[in-house]
Formats: structure tokens, C-alpha cells, sequence
DNA sequence: CGCCAGGTTGAAGCGCTTCAACGTCTGTGG
DNA sequence: CCACAGACGTTGAAGCGCTTCAACCTGGCG
């Protein structure tokens, strides 16, 4: 976390307490649907989906897997009630900061501020992919770019879910991996 | 700018000069598709919108109003060749800045830092909501959203843009606006 | 064993696309 | 001033891809 930011050693040594490791176990819930975001989490390792309850199925809106932030941010920034549930998909370990220690250490800490911007930025660019995505590839080429994402995530969590992140059913999935297979 | 930031004096009296105002003529470009995007634009007025030319109509990936910023992130991040290009949709009033001064001001000023994170979250809350819409709206529902947003546009820039941003045919968004019509 | 969750498959339906024709408006040149 | 061309939008008809609904299969588990 360190590394890419020229944190001093006072600044670490005052920015570092403010954090917390939790460890979420497989399908526990970092956030529920409704509730205010009040914590940003670090994935260590492991992996973590954001997903809504309104519709029959479970459904998948991201995936946040190793040194990727977990968060509903609207909720988070905003403080308003999050719009997506936040589960872990395995046991997972995090490190979290809340919302007021956040604030906190971007007071006293201006390579913090730098370190926050990077990530900001990094999710903006990762947004916006997924934004070009939605609009100009297929589904089956969605489908693929997540396999080569995280190979064994299929092994993990439902189809179902991953019909859902692709903008999908799962019938039409199931559709897809039948294609593939023919191809080869 | 400077009004949700506690800039100082000094600051900000090195950071201003770092940026340029820049004003584009109606269908001018900001940024080539292909070329490294080195500014970063504010709008102080007019609306600019990001296109991919490999299609056959203009093909509207995204619009810039006031208030907002114009830019290829990932290119503009990683000085690599942007996908979009950039073009202004009416006469329009920009406050840029170079990739080289952005990270200047970012060193002389910690406010600057703090800002440079601000507009990335709120770009990313905005980019979220758009894969949001773009996986649980209709096209319906993302046409009535666009318009609230900015009714004047349809004045402006031709439907089959509209319709790209939508992502959708420029046929079907026609069809979508004659149901529309019908309802009321 | 029997149940249930997850996945596949088939058939029908619907929404967006595709292609083609036509309408309208605007600007341009004879 | 009219004629014509080109850009933009609309409309119709056919096609295709994803959805919907229903049936069925499989593996895990009480």
C-alpha cells in the first residue's frame, strides 16, 4: 500500500492505527442493502461481490477481487443508503477504514491524499472500461474478458451471477458456454 | 473552483498559472481518437461529447456539460493512446490543464491534491451510476434520464448521437420517441 | 432415498437491429 | 426562384439475439 506513495514515517505511523483488518467469511455480508456505507475495505485476499436484492436472483453488479477497494462509493461519499449489498464470495481478509478515520487521515496526511486520488482514479478508469464494455462488446466477449479476470471465479460463486455482472440471464449464459464449446 | 477546497493564498497563486483557458468552436476537437490526451478540460460553459469514429455514424460514448470535465482518463492517465475522441457540441469556455502541470500543481499543493481526489470521486459516482443504468434501465428510461439532465441538447446534436450514448440505433431511439408520444 | 439448488435445453415471444424506402428541411447552384 | 442534393429523421418489414417459461438433468446433502 505503501509503496507507491512517498508516505514519511510520521505520516504512516499516524495514518496506519486509523486502519482495521477484518476477516469476512464466505457469503458474510460487509454491507447490507439500504444501510450507509460507512466503511471502505482493501482487498487483501479473497474476493467480494456487490449485488442487488430486488430481483428474483441474486444479482451481481461487480466483483472487487485482490487489491481491488469494496465499497458502494455513492453511499460511502455521500453517506446516503447504498443501493447494492456487499457479500463475500470466500473468506476474505480486508482492510478497512472508516468514513470519519478516512476524513481523519486525509487531514493530517497530504501523501494519503495522493494515495486516495490514485485509487479514485484507478476506479474511474476501470468504470469507464466496464461503461465502453456494456455499450460495444458482446456478451460472450464480456464473458470471456471476466474468465481471463479471475479463471477461478467460476469455480466459486454461481452462473447465475455471473449472468447478472454480464448484463444477462443465466439461461443466455448457459447459451454462451454451450457456443464456446462447440467452437473449440 | 476554488470554493470546495481550503486553497491558501499562496497556493493557489502557484497552481492558477498552470492552467489555460481554452475556447472551441462548435464541432472543433479537444482530443483526436488515437492521439495521447494531455489536457485536462473543464467545462466553465458549452458541452463537448467523446466519440469513436470507427463506426459509421459518430458514435457518442459520453457528454461533458458544464461543471464537468472533459478527457480520456485512461489515456490522460497512462500517456497512452486515447480510444475517444473529443469534440465540442457547441461553442465552449474550458479551463485546461497539461498532464505535465496537473502533476506539478499536484506537488506544490496539497489543496490541489485533495481537489485532483474530489473530482475523481464524484467522476467515479457518476461513472457508476452509468453502468448501473446501462445494466438495469430501459432504453426508455435512459433516454427520459438524459433529457432531464440536459433538455437543450436535443436542440443541438443530432439523435443518432443521442442514441450511441443510449446505445442504441438511431431507428430505435426514433421508435422509443414516437411511443413516448403516443403515451402523453 | 428424496429433495433442492444450480445448470442446461427447448420453444415461443419480444425488443432491438438491419436494411430499405420515404419524408422533411436546409443549403447551394443554375 | 426553383431544382436538386445531402443530412437527418421516421416508418415498415424481416431477422436475430436475448428473455421468458417450462421441462429436465445432475450433484450434493439431510
Amino acid at each position: 500500500m505503501a509503496e507507491c506513495v512517498p508516505f514519511s514515517k510520521g505520516e504512516w505511523d499516524r495514518v496506519q492505527p486509523l486502519h482495521e483488518v477484518k476477516i469476512l467469511e464466505k457469503n458474510e455480508l460487509l454491507l447490507r442493502q439500504g444501510e450507509i456505507c460507512t466503511t471502505l475495505a482493501f482487498v487483501v485476499s479473497g474476493a467480494l461481490c456487490q449485488f442487488r436484492t430486488e430481483d428474483v436472483d441474486p444479482y451481481a453488479y461487480d466483483f472487487s477481487f485482490e487489491a481491488d477497494y469494496a465499497v458502494d462509493f455513492a453511499s460511502f461519499a455521500g453517506q446516503k443508503p447504498s443501493t447494492i449489498g456487499i457479500r463475500a464470495l470466500r473468506t476474505s481478509v480486508l482492510v478497512c477504514i472508516s468514513k470519519k478515520n478516512l476524513d481523519a487521515a486525509y487531514k493530517v496526511s497530504p501523501a494519503f491524499q495522493e494515495f486516495g486520488r490514485l485509487m479514485a482514479e484507478r476506479a474511474l478508469v476501470y468504470d469507464d472500461d466496464r461503461v465502453k464494455s456494456l455499450l460495444y462488446d458482446t456478451p460472450e466477449e464480456r464473458y470471456l474478458n471476466l474468465m481471463e479476470r479471475d479463471p477461478e471465479l467460476l469455480q466459486e460463486i454461481p452462473l447465475y451471477s455471473i449472468a447478472s455482472y454480464l448484463g444477462i440471464r443465466p439461461e443466455s449464459l448457459s447459451r454462451v458456454r454451450a457456443n464456446l464449446n462447440k467452437k473449440k
